[in-house]
DNA sequence: AGTAATATCAGTAACGATTACTAATTTTAT
DNA sequence: ATAAAATTAGTAATCGTTACTGATATTACT
């Protein structure tokens, strides 16, 4: 089970480093398909799998039924336009303290959590 | 586009209601079938669907690929245990303070938030 | 360098959850 | 009772993702 060096998921990886936006496997699979052109869907999703359990990038699920990843695994959160879709991060104080909030008087232990926000980004509440 | 009464609509809204763990459409569809042996699959996600836009339930994405339903609207949150799967209520003190925390200092407008915890819940931290 | 062991790959098939389609059935207003 | 329209059962299709397979690339060891 020794990891073994690959192009392919260097080159993912690469990718996901370069956006701040945070590409569905599709997006990366289209992308690096420009340098790379007969890499395969199967090993971009087999590669951001990896790349997420290692804890090199971070899986997001936003509720819009598809995973984004974010090269960036420092803790921060996202915020998801329901106009046009785009995950963007957020720069905001720490709500750490709401792990302790729900543990409070819970039966079990408490891991963390998973918060996303959504609304009307900027862009979109622009008048046109 | 008026809506019309449906038996099968109501038995599911009815067993939503009775339960207050937080089935997936397969479990509603398989519970609801012993009442009433042949419905059908598609009819079970669409009334989900129809009756989580009327806001009479609650869709919720808790990052297990499976969406689950609750029939309590009012605004709580939920724990998830990665080790059993269960989806539990929490009774806990309010956090809404921090979609305003959010907000601080962006650009668009936020609407809302989602938020789940994750961990062992009680039973799974028993010894056994 | 050459070779063997094995991780990774491309390509494609399979999967599970969900949605769309269609002809038949129910509901509701007249 | 009748007609218009919503809803249904059943099934096919879709979509994101995962699993499979034989070929290729990487690494460790001579």
């Amino acid at each position: 089970m020794a990891l073994k060096h690959s192009k392919q998921r260097e080159m993912i990886k690469a990718f996901l480093m370069e956006r701040k936006d945070h590409p569905t496997a599709d997006v990366v699979y289209m992308n690096v398909r420009q340098k790379y052109p007969n890499i395969s869907l199967g090993t971009v999703y087999r590669n951001l799998t990896l790349l997420s359990e290692l804890g090199e990038i971070t899986r997001l699920r936003v509720g819009d039924g598809v995973d984004h990843f974010d090269a960036d695994t420092s803790p921060h959160y996202h915020f998801v336009c329901t106009e046009c879709g785009q995950v963007i991060d957020l720069e905001m104080e720490s709500i750490e303290k709401i792990t302790d909030i729900a543990g409070a008087g819970f039966d079990g232990r408490i891991a963390g959590h998973v918060t996303y926000f959504y609304g009307t980004c900027g862009n979109c509440t622009k008048p046109n």
